[in-house]
DNA sequence: ATGAAAGCGCTAACAA
DNA sequence: TTGTTAGCGCTTTCAT
């Protein structure tokens, strides 16, 4: 440890208010004689000086930090985020810590707790269910921002991203493709659990750009699964060869690790993965150039979302209280889209 | 904010004293009548208790909080070892704080600084250069563990992975497979930044096992790169096929950046990426499955790596000064490579 | 133009 | 078996 202050204000035989004046700038406000900031600044430069960040906190019931709870941080999603949210905190002089509850309502509740205890100033939460806004609310005394998921709580600040209207405009995109490359086949979609809000307007976006396009609804083929993993994605497919002879013309899946465990069963069947299959999956990620196929993916407008929800934080601490919904767009990728 | 200690302590009319150890579970130990243990127990029970975090750490000097500074959390290894470290912290009762630095050295040192101004009790890190970790054990007076990279700092406690060992059998698995399979052209070595150690074991091992098996000199390439990044894997690629009529035979990057920079390149040439192309790259990705050419990865073994950068920490924050040493092992993950 | 002192909520040593 | 108190290092108010 470098001098705090009252080591200094001791070696040099003025006050602690002295020092502190100098310390923070304020010398000529005060009007502190030039000498004495002049020992003050020499005696600083040489040794360095420190203020206890501890003891701040105590004192002003304000620790300058802000807590993150995300699923995981090994979803490349989250781990943006997660990277761009602490950036945006550090230029605030703010520390962000960023934990990982794995989508279970119980370790969340947990780590919301262990963060009111710890006196972090606000929270950032994904909430694992409909349960927990209100819960943490309450906690941090409305010093929440919920992020990516809105279970209607129309007073708690929520920053989402646009997945009905990119899932309709994704879902058109796609059916045109498949009409202009003149391909055969069912429209399939495999998606995780609906009961979150993402995940389901999705879904109801697929239905309605579908039914607005008139597709034959013997085309339409949805398989609703309880995760958003890879060995969902593996059953998921094995069961629909199950009951259809064909693969389908366009296959979307919810999110990546489901596409992952599609393409995996693909490949474990005689035909493989044919070139013709039009594929799509929400969230976006740079190892999808691996793949042949025509694909659509979907990216989040990171950035903004990270801004947003910090503004909407810091209208929080600084006491005013209009808490608002917004709503990030995406952008589809293409990749292999040719005609 | 529930009740403090204080609240308590008035509102029942006993001491401080008496309901922290009814809190700390120490009533037993210090005979406290069973009456006012279960008089505090109903009331705590009823309202909740609250230690305050902040005041505890500055009566303590000591805020049970860690950090851990990466490159960055957009890179698959570094999001793995962070969420593996928080856990590993949270098991504890530590709290892990963990910001990026995008391997520049400026911005490392700031949060080196940020930190002990913060007093956390210790640092993980990831260190940027060789001129970092001693000014980082200066700072934190050697409650420091270094993660990834070894500059040579025998007295820093410090955990890597195997990569000369590694390299060396991958570099044996590749050069068999091609002979095995019969195919014609050169090895060739994408290195990013070998001035980091664990670049430059890589690319040693490439080197002395190939010379092992009497591979032919003028069959072996080498491209060194400054980044372990996209465009620098175009940059290599484009060059190699401006000095060489033909791709080689067996393709390795040191890292996942590198190679999908090559993919990129290769794939906007007219021939694309010959199925018969042997690739290997350093870390691992799960989206790798995508790929339809022969490819080896390797793994790093996340969670030993952590845990045992973890006990060395406790080491040193129990006071054991012996800083060792650690190597953990990696495994090498093959695709595609049927004869 | 500078200093003194209270108090944030906790822990630990000592007292009773 | 329980109570009292000093002190961690800072900020803020009030004195000089």
């Amino acid at each position: 440890m470098a001098k705090s202050i009252e080591d200094i204000a001791a070696e040099l035989e003025v006050s602690v208010t002295t020092v502190r004046l100098v310390l923070l700038g304020k010398a000529r406000q005060y009007r502190i004689s030039s000498k004495t900031e002049q020992r003050i600044k020499e005696y600083t430069d040489r040794y360095g000086a420190d203020i206890n960040h501890t003891a701040r906190a105590l004192r002003l019931k304000r620790t300058d930090s802000l807590a993150l709870i995300v699923p995981r941080l090994s979803n490349h999603f989250f781990a943006e985020v997660a990277e761009k949210m602490e950036i945006r905190c550090r230029e605030a002089g703010l520390q962000l810590s960023i934990s990982c509850c794995y989508d279970n309502p119980t370790t969340q509740l947990e780590l919301i707790e262990h963060f009111r205890q710890r006196n972090v100033d606000g929270l950032f939460l994904v909430p694992a269910n409909n349960t927990i806004p209100l819960k943490a609310a309450l906690a941090f005394q409305d010093r929440l921002v919920l992020l990516d998921r809105d279970f209607g709580f129309n007073n708690i600040p929520t920053v989402i991203t646009d997945n009905y209207s990119t899932s309709f405009a994704l879902t058109e995109k796609l059916f045109n493709f498949a009409q202009q490359t003149k391909r055969l086949g069912k429209f399939l979609f495999i998606a995780g659990n609906p009961k979150m809000p993402s995940i389901g307007a999705r879904l109801d976006a697929f239905k309605h750009a579908l039914h607005q396009l008139n597709a034959e609804p013997k085309n339409i083929e949805i398989i609703q699964v309880d995760k958003n993993q890879f060995a969902e994605g593996v059953k998921a497919m094995e069961y629909y060869l199950m009951n259809e002879k064909s693969l389908p013309k366009v296959l979307i899946t919810s999110s990546i690790p489901l596409l992952q465990g599609v393409m995996q069963f693909l490949k474990s069947t005689p035909e493989g993965v044919p070139a013709s299959l039009i594929l799509a999956t929400f969230d976006d990620h740079s190892l999808l150039d691996f793949l042949q196929n025509p694909i659509c993916s979907v990216r989040q407008d990171y950035q903004t979302m990270i801004n947003t929800a910090f503004e909407e934080m810091n209208k929080l601490l600084s006491g005013k209280l209009n808490p608002l919904h917004h709503t990030a767009k995406m952008a589809i990728i293409e990749r292999n889209m040719t005609l």
